[in-house]
DNA sequence: GGACGTTACTTGAAGTAGTTCAACTATACA
DNA sequence: TGTATAGTTGAACTACTTCAAGTAACGTCC
């Protein structure tokens, strides 16, 4: 068998686990956005804003691949939760940028804090497997997708 | 530091950049479902149905936590794409078995796949990643959850 | 410096996907 | 004959999407 598809056998056998597991535990998520209250769309909204940095509308309706019009709708909602404001910006006053507010970034952090809490049965798993796992998914790219 | 904390520490490194990773290929598979002509409640719906056995009505609408109304919708909306056919049970005529056609097979074989098929950056890890990778993700749970 | 095309964003209307609830039918079971 | 169960229907609602049209601010070219 050739280097290559032998990576992609294990590659695949090692997709296929991880995405399986991926899928057992999206119930949990659910709930994590249930007790927040949150859409899915308004915690992918919130995850794309940075506490420190503002953004304009258009740059978050690209990184959502919506209509603009779409995100005019969403950051709506969320500046009605209290969670953004808009603040046109000083040097071109056609762009709007979306900032958290207080409460926006607190809510935000639960939110990463969340969803970044390992599930228990991954916490379960030998010490030395864990380590193999986080070195093996260091090499990943952290693409910085629509996260 | 304690042994479990140091398990904590390593999961949850581990698992944020799983999850990251999960995200950042998440268009991907939405670029499957549309290029499969699927919603993602429509694939759900066709990865619970195994192609040997029909299953009823109540056990979908309770795999999938929705209400019995839902699975009807969401079961006549795979009936009108020749997805899938009803079967009353012979031996509870109130028990519809919802079944697979040719058709549905077909379909989910592909729909699996695709999704199964691991990203071009999974499988461009080093050789002894991905066996560690498959190794570790092998000791977790295969809930046959909401799949 | 005034008209002109461009860009950023908003508005409104229409549509799809999915959810929830209450009421109903048909069958089973006691 | 009643009561529970499996499934369906219909109505109302939320979340999201798409498109077309509109407003305001910017940049430029004469």
């Amino acid at each position: 068998m050739s280097t290559r598809a032998r990576a992609r056998e294990s590659a695949g056998a090692a997709w296929r686990l991880i995405f399986d597991y991926i899928i057992a535990t999206a119930a949990e998520r659910v709930a994590v956005l249930d007790r927040l209250g949150l859409t899915p769309a308004e915690s992918r909204a919130l995850s794309s804003l940075e506490p420190k940095a503002g953004r304009s509308m258009r740059s978050l309706a690209e990184e959502w691949s919506c209509d603009p019009s779409n995100a005019t709708w969403l950051v709506d909602r969320l500046e009605r939760q209290g969670l953004v404001t808009r603040v046109a910006r000083d040097d071109d006053r056609r762009v709007k940028s979306v900032v958290l507010t207080p409460k926006g970034k607190r809510l935000r952090r639960a939110l990463i804090n969340s969803l970044y809490t390992p599930p228990a049965d991954l916490v379960a798993l030998p010490q030395r497997d864990l380590d193999a796992l986080r070195a093996a998914a260091s090499k990943l790219p952290a693409r910085h997708g629509d996260r």
